[in-house]
DNA sequence: TAGATTGTTAATCGATTAACAATC
DNA sequence: TAGATTGTTAATCGATTAACAATC
């Protein structure tokens, strides 16, 4: 059941789409699927999504198929979302409120825990619930609590900074959403987001009358 | 210095990177640069560069490499953000209204000009000088305003007939951060954006002991 | 059992890297 | 000119698709 291989990133990033799919599925009261099924679905082949799970070591059944509950919790499990993780914000700006405010983490098992900047202005403010700290106190925070993940949503000069610092304090996952990507030497796991990279894709496609992917 | 033949999505995605490190480059006050040090700054290989460049003819000078502001200004205009672009937004939860005060995209040149919702608490209230419309008068403001790019970030049961409504309104570009894909078969540019696929693909990482991309 | 559909190997396709002649 | 570096072709690598034997 361990996986055979190295997963190439590319499977990586369609486990959640599966995960999406298969979540639909489970409301529509469906019990079994065929890669082909699938496929259609997502607008695959049903080649790649029998070669995808086959990294993992195989989950369906000759003549049978898949049965989703089982598949769910499966690519539920490899993806990690089977148990829920502690969130902290770092950066309170406008996209860190928003992030603070963005309900639908917690229905995908990810708890915001704090939220920290360096603005005296904002720390002492609430937000859903969790009140803004100032960034001093985060070792301190992290020494009492246990943070899975770090968002950072920090201006591009502090960015470096305060990534190293949450990696000082023992962060293992970062989620960053500053405009300048990070890279640490450490066995930090990092997703970089570049919201505008992906509104100047649109506007390319606009530009060459391109839809799809 | 028209596109030889269809430029891969592969490389369309490495654009918006290209165009940050120039940016930077720029506020370097650096003129010059070889295929062999963007690549480096950027984590990428010098061939690449150079095969990506020359999808659109190429933009260098054999034994003197590439003019940074003539290579930036040529990115710019094939990703279309030489020219400001009039955004809406549609769907003032959470998530819209973060967006709506995101104040980087009118740095990259793209104007919020417009907020809609079908939710009539929401609407009359005002976000960063601009105020929220019910979602049933858009037919009017896309008559009397030229819009570029829709934004949808509304819940997953709307998302089609939101997505569809747009585009009989002659959108022709939807930014898409509902959890829904939609796909249209008009000449309609979409790009989807799943945050929380994005988490999940971290979460993964986590679990897997892997950084980097 | 017969039919269906997987798991897996082989073939194809596309993207990246390497090499080098062209040329500034 | 000599040196540097591109533009471009060729080689390699990896990902997707096709095919089919295994098996439920």
């Amino acid at each position: 059941m361990a996986q055979r291989k190295k997963v190439p990133s590319t499977v990586v990033r369609r486990l959640p789409k599966y995960y999406r799919h298969l979540s639909d599925l489970l409301k529509e009261d469906i019990l079994r699927i065929s890669s082909k099924e699938l496929s259609q679905r997502m607008g695959i082949t049903a080649s790649q999504v029998r070669q995808d799970f086959n990294f993992f070591g195989g989950f369906g059944q000759q003549g049978y198929g898949y049965n989703v509950q089982h598949l769910f919790d499966k690519i539920s499990s490899i993806l990690g979302v089977n148990i829920r993780k502690k969130l902290i914000i770092v950066g309170a700006g406008n996209l860190g409120r928003a992030l603070a405010n963005y309900k639908n983490f917690k229905n995908r098992g990810f708890d915001l825990v704090g939220i920290f900047d360096v603005n005296k202005e904002l720390v002492g403010q609430v937000i859903d619930g969790i009140p803004i700290s100032h960034f001093n106190n985060i070792d301190r925070f992290l020494e009492e609590n246990s943070v899975d993940i770090g968002i950072l949503s920090v201006p591009y000069d502090e960015t470096p900074a305060a990534a190293q610092k949450l990696a000082d304090c023992g962060i293992r996952a970062l989620w960053n959403f500053s405009t300048m990507d990070i890279r640490l030497p450490h066995d930090v796991a990092i997703e970089n987001v570049h919201l505008s990279d992906s509104l100047m894709v649109l506007s390319y496609k606009l530009n060459h009358k391109l839809s799809g992917d």
